[in-house]
DNA sequence: ACATACCTGACTAAAATGGTCAAGTTTAGA
DNA sequence: TCTAAACTTGACCATTTTAGTCAGGTATGT
């Protein structure tokens, strides 16, 4: 199971960038000072997120980024998908006829594991970026 | 965060003892081979898993693990622990005052992390080892 | 006494993580 | 048109974590 910081760093910047974006593109430099995450960092993960349409670009001076849905249509599963920090718990692969563990049964846990999954995916199903950006309406930096 | 295959081990080893423990102790060596799990590394799990007396153990010849408690006394959130599958997913010190990323403030998604860690805390609070016995009454092996 | 089984600690190859660095291309504005 | 801001791409890398292995023990029932 993958659940490190360049999610947490995706969620941060989109919900920088959502609070900024409502005139100009941001640049990444911008986001990169008020998050205080590294630029070259950023901009391995914006590649990502625009690969995946949850940004869209402007190239050249006053360029910068913004978000190609409203923050309400952002979930945090299509943030963190985008990203690869794809939540899979089981190492046991579903397909493989095989079973778990080279055996011919899938394992004791295969299920909890199935089930832990959705649970997850669950809670960012549900959470979008307007649910965060209102939780956070409150100036800083 | 962390969710691995050494918390998987220690699961899948721990349903394999309760299912085996009603009259014997189990060594590890049988588990090792129902399981399909290196001996060795169970020997470090249950290491742990006894440190933290989910386990007891007997030595020498006939001798094993048994369980120290009741199969639904016994939630994952324990096993889980004891084997340090600490389900941490925020990097952000809580205690921190300089705030994360050595801001003054916390950062924006920091009462996310929270939230999806009580999320998947409360998974595995409510999940005993008797529950995962009972989806897996059939033979295997 | 000896085989079985627990116990302990050191070690390691491979992968993931969290970046950095370098070399571009594009475009707005002076 | 020149230039600086900003996006774009890909290679590279140090550190840490993972998932074990290996080598030696020690305890104990028969």
């Amino acid at each position: 199971m993958k659940l490190t910081s360049r999610g947490r760093y995706a969620v941060m910047a989109l919900v920088d960038l959502a609070r900024f974006d409502t005139i100009n593109p941001v640049s990444l430099r911008d986001i990169s000072l008020r998050q205080g995450i590294s630029l070259d960092y950023l901009e391995q993960i914006f590649s990502k997120l625009k690969k995946n349409q949850i940004v869209k670009s402007t190239r050249g001076t006053q360029g910068g980024y913004v978000l190609s849905k409203k923050p309400n249509e952002i979930k945090l599963t299509n943030i963190l998908n985008a990203v690869d920090e794809t939540v899979k718990t089981v190492q046991c692969k579903k397909e493989s006829k095989k079973g778990c563990n080279g055996k011919a049964t899938k394992c004791v846990t295969h299920n909890l594991w199935d089930e832990l999954e959705n649970h997850i995916n669950t809670f960012f199903d549900k959470k979008s970026l307007q649910d965060l950006l209102k939780n956070n309406t409150e100036r800083f930096n």
